[in-house]
DNA sequence: CAATCAATGCTAACAGTGTCAACATGACTT
DNA sequence: AAGTCATGTTGACACTGTTAGCATTGATTG
């Protein structure tokens, strides 16, 4: 990845902070482990390794906001599979599919939201935005169970639904399983939440 | 933790590589995350920082033996509580619980197993020994499976049981859901494996 | 038993990291 | 036009993994 403008740049950057999430999101896409160095992505900016810190108090922070800005894509591609699979069973289980799908197209983003999300500090501006974006996505799966469920059979069920498709995307990220996208339907059609 | 034998100690260690396996993972132990410096497990064996080199050719290879001996530790688990459990569904399950409340006790172990187990490489002694751990991981919960399934539906019931017990540690782990072990008992007998 | 040698330890150094302090530049406000 | 403040810079510090070269010891062999 080549610096941005690296000859005759400005003093100033212009947007800095969005240029660095901007850059921060595609090499995050380049990648299978999340791993970011603040002052590696300094220099693809043309810029200086601590002028980040006039954005991101730290480098936490800065990894939040790209875990953030991840969640809600995430959960963008959740709703828009739930609308275009429409009601029903079969509708539900197609919101599944694409989740491990998404993660499997977006390796480093999953596992950044994921490793961040439990432990969101007040670095970043709405301390409960994650949290929100994340009911988000909890409603999202819960909104296609079946709808004649007791209550709490509905909440064991919404996480017996998200369990399942989050581990399946995890073992296949952790390369202990292949991405099949047959048997991950077969797996996840698998699940009669009328059982006993 | 203090440095082991700060005083008197002699030139040579005695068991270097065995003390750094067994201090790394009481350090893992303590800890949430699999964060361990080659340099301050130096400084709590209370030798060099280099001469952890002389057992392993880098940090990789040490974090691969450790995940190596925390595969092993949780396959032990997975058998007793097979055994422990007999036979039927009711035993199958009683497995799945156990995975899961032993990711919860050794947070940073599960994590550094699943980190390292996707790539290991030939530094380790023996190259197929995690693949062969896990393996035995792998047979350890098909052994359980109801007989009367179909080969094809076989695999895909491990699949199914295997990413959802591991997509329930996940989620607890990196804080997205309470440890409930009633709640997990729960959404563990909820597949129903001959549901069409 | 003495000499040698390989195993195992050490220190010094290098490149890389996140972060802070102090200074420089330039865009906006009055 | 002057001054202020957001935004950039360089330099430094403490930390990390890793390598090279040297020191010490326990084991092997003449």
């Amino acid at each position: 990845m080549l610096p941005v403008l690296p000859v005759n740049a400005p003093y100033h950057h212009g947007d800095l902070r969005a240029a660095a999430l901007q850059v921060g999101m595609e090499k995050l896409a380049d990648q299978e482990q999340p791993d970011l160095g603040l002052r590696a992505l300094a220099r693809d900016l043309g810029v200086s390794a601590t002028a980040l810190y006039r954005h991101f108090p730290n480098k936490d922070a800065l990894l939040d906001a790209l875990a953030l800005e991840g969640l809600s894509r995430l959960g963008h591609s959740q709703a828009e599979a739930a609308e275009a699979a429409g009601g029903g069973e079969a509708g539900f289980a197609e919101v599944g599919i694409t989740y491990v799908e998404w993660a499997v197209r977006h390796p480093a983003l999953l596992r950044l939201i994921y490793s961040r999300v439990g432990r969101v500090d007040l670095a970043i501006d709405d301390p409960s935005a994650m949290g929100e974006a994340f009911r988000q996505l909890r409603k999202g799966i819960a909104a296609k169970m079946p709808g004649d469920l007791a209550p709490e059979e509905r909440t064991a069920a919404t996480l017996h639904a998200w369990s399942l498709v989050h581990g399946l995307a995890m073992l296949i990220l952790d390369g202990q399983i292949d991405y099949d996208p047959a048997m991950i339907r077969k797996v996840v059609l698998m699940t009669d939440f009328r059982a006993p």
